[in-house]
DNA sequence: GTGAATGCAAAACCTTTGCAACTGG
DNA sequence: CCAGTTGCAAAGGTTTTGCATTCAC
């Protein structure tokens, strides 16, 4: 399965990845953290754990490398610190501004991200980044509760 | 017209704002340098040539200001510095990779950022940010001439 | 064996903050 | 007059870098 990362396989997906034990904890960190988009340093705690030797800086490397590799998606909401996503599908984020979770939101069948927008001829789209940001159902039901 | 900020007119799109020289020589600078995005310390520059007294953190606040009060918007690409931007049409924006000059991207008519996407319910969006990355026409044209 | 990756600490970078002085309404 | 804004310098948080050591291939 595509759920772990050795040296063996997926050489396809991860390159001419040379295979750390540091890389193989930061990526399986980011995959068992996926549902909370964990920042960096959020990594290196869990990471730390299994490997105390492990350190900040590595972390952040083992993280751009992943991301040049594609096995690892990089989000920047505004300012914030980065955050990291191992799901390889297309898709955009939602951020909820009273819980800070972010959530994956999928694109339609087919649909192709840049077709709301009037683009002039001769650009070349190499990515389109997608972040919105709200309320989530969570949260929302709450301050509906309380200020509506 | 809306070119300029002063304490009389715009009560409406700039709210109660507190009219201060500073800001209005920034959202000069802004409207100005429009078609470059500038960061806050490119405003910075340009600013102080105009009030040379003017401070780095005042060009930050009165940016802020501007930006909570909707007269400029604040873009982030990636983690590099944010730009600012006097266009307050809803688009999006494409950063240029190779000449890091940032185009406004129109949204259609009648358009929506956010249909391409499978939103989940009871999710309320209160913004939605898109930022494309590729290569523009100028740069393209070079490295077509240069590199196929 | 050798080039690449690590760990540590220090630096870089953008941005915010604390506070006294000033100013717009 | 007085809350809000400024200027300055110092601090903040995130990310990167330099360099000697270690490791994967």
């Amino acid at each position: 399965m595509a759920d772990q990362l050795t040296e063996t396989q997926e050489t396809g997906v991860f390159g001419g990845l040379r295979m750390t034990k540091q890389r193989q904890v930061v990526y399986e960190v980011v995959k068992d953290m996926a549902s909370e988009h964990p920042t960096a340093s959020a990594v290196y705690s869990v990471a730390k754990e299994r490997m105390p030797n492990i350190s900040l800086a590595t972390v952040y490397n083992c993280l751009e490398t992943l991301s040049e590799a594609g096995a690892v998606t990089q989000v920047n909401i505004d300012r914030e610190a980065s955050r990291f996503c191992p799901n390889l599908m297309p898709h955009a984020h939602f951020f909820c501004s009273a819980c800070d979770a972010i959530y994956d939101i999928e694109l339609r069948e087919k649909a192709d991200a840049s077709s709301p927008w009037e683009l002039p001829e001769g650009l070349k789209i190499e990515s389109v980044n997608v972040a919105m940001r709200g309320t989530c159902p969570k949260c929302g039901k709450e301050s509906c509760a309380t200020s509506k």
